[in-house]
DNA sequence: CGGGACGCCTGTGAGC
DNA sequence: TGCTCACAGGCGTCCC
């Protein structure tokens, strides 16, 4: 379900209510990507500090008497955070079968929902300890830091031979754009997705950087809703279908030029695109 | 090291 | 209606 703005969606949703809140206890359901590294009780009575995000990862900070850590929170592919007020039905509800994690704090109930559990949630002493800072250190360029020039972009992906899709969803360029971004900000750049990132060319990768920041941007502004089945915490999901320029749309005439959109595969992955609108 | 395949899981929709 | 198959928003690990 989330790429960069979902993530930072949820971030915003669950921050605010979050900041200050006490843990009373913790519930894992069945294993996600990795263990959570300490056992589950522990959790209890810690304050959750401010939470932040870093690529598709959120860092839960957590202060206790004995202990001080946080929590390194992924979604992966069908991940959900729900947080429920106190005393709401939800709040009160038993965990659905597929919610293998949960907060019970003094500001509500923190549900991680995740069908396929390729989402995590592991502890970590720190951010820039083990096991978070390995998690994180590859992470590329956060795509709204003004520090990441259209020079700096364009000496990233010259250091790449390989497709610029794959290069983007590499995220170590650049973070964020998963793979219906990634294809949404090639189409706008009118860049081919096979195309090698190091022949691509100055003028073009600003163009891209552009595109990738306007894709991710209006995204956020739109809560995320860009997405076949994300939906806030109203329930509202909306306009996935009227947004798309490419991403499934096989076969559908392109917006800009009325050709058929194409679908090739690369890393095992569906790739979308315009024969015509995007040149190598 | 860079590049690409693999595997982790469950759910859904299309086609028969 | 029920089965099978392809495919789904990610990414760490492993092998070349």
């Amino acid at each position: 379900m989330p790429e960069l703005p979902e993530v930072e969606v949820t971030r915003r949703g669950i921050a605010a209510p979050l900041l200050g809140a006490r843990i009373a206890s913790a519930r894992l359901g069945k294993p996600l990507r990795w263990p959570l590294g300490l056992e589950v009780d522990a959790l209890r009575g810690l304050q959750i500090g401010a939470i932040t995000r870093r690529g598709k990862y959120l860092w839960l900070p957590l202060q206790g008497d004995r202990a001080a850590g946080g929590l390194l929170m992924h979604l992966g592919m069908s991940g959900s955070l729900g947080l429920h007020a106190p005393g709401s039905a939800q709040a009160l509800a038993a965990p659905g079968i597929h919610d293998h994690f949960e907060l019970v704090t003094s500001a509500g109930v923190l549900r991680l929902n995740d069908p396929r559990r390729f989402g995590a949630v592991v502890w970590s002493p720190a951010i820039d300890a083990l096991p978070a800072a390995q998690l994180l250190g590859r992470l590329g360029p956060e795509p709204f830091d003004a520090a990441l020039t259209p020079e700096r972009f364009h000496a990233g992906l010259a250091l790449r031979r390989a497709p610029v899709k794959a290069v983007l969803l590499s995220g170590s360029v650049i973070v964020g754009a998963g793979n219906i971004y990634a294809c949404e900000a090639l189409f706008l750049a009118g860049i081919h997705p096979a195309l090698r990132a190091d022949r691509i060319s100055r003028p073009r990768a600003t163009r891209l950087l552009a595109a990738l920041r306007l894709v991710l941007g209006r995204a956020l502004e739109l809560g995320g809703s860009t997405l076949r089945d994300f939906s806030d915490v109203h329930g509202a999901s909306g306009a996935y279908q009227a947004q798309a320029g490419v991403y499934g749309r096989e076969g559908q005439a392109c917006r800009a030029c009325g050709t058929a959109v194409r679908r090739i595969v690369q890393l095992q992955r569906s790739t979308f695109f315009c024969g015509v609108c995007q040149r190598r």
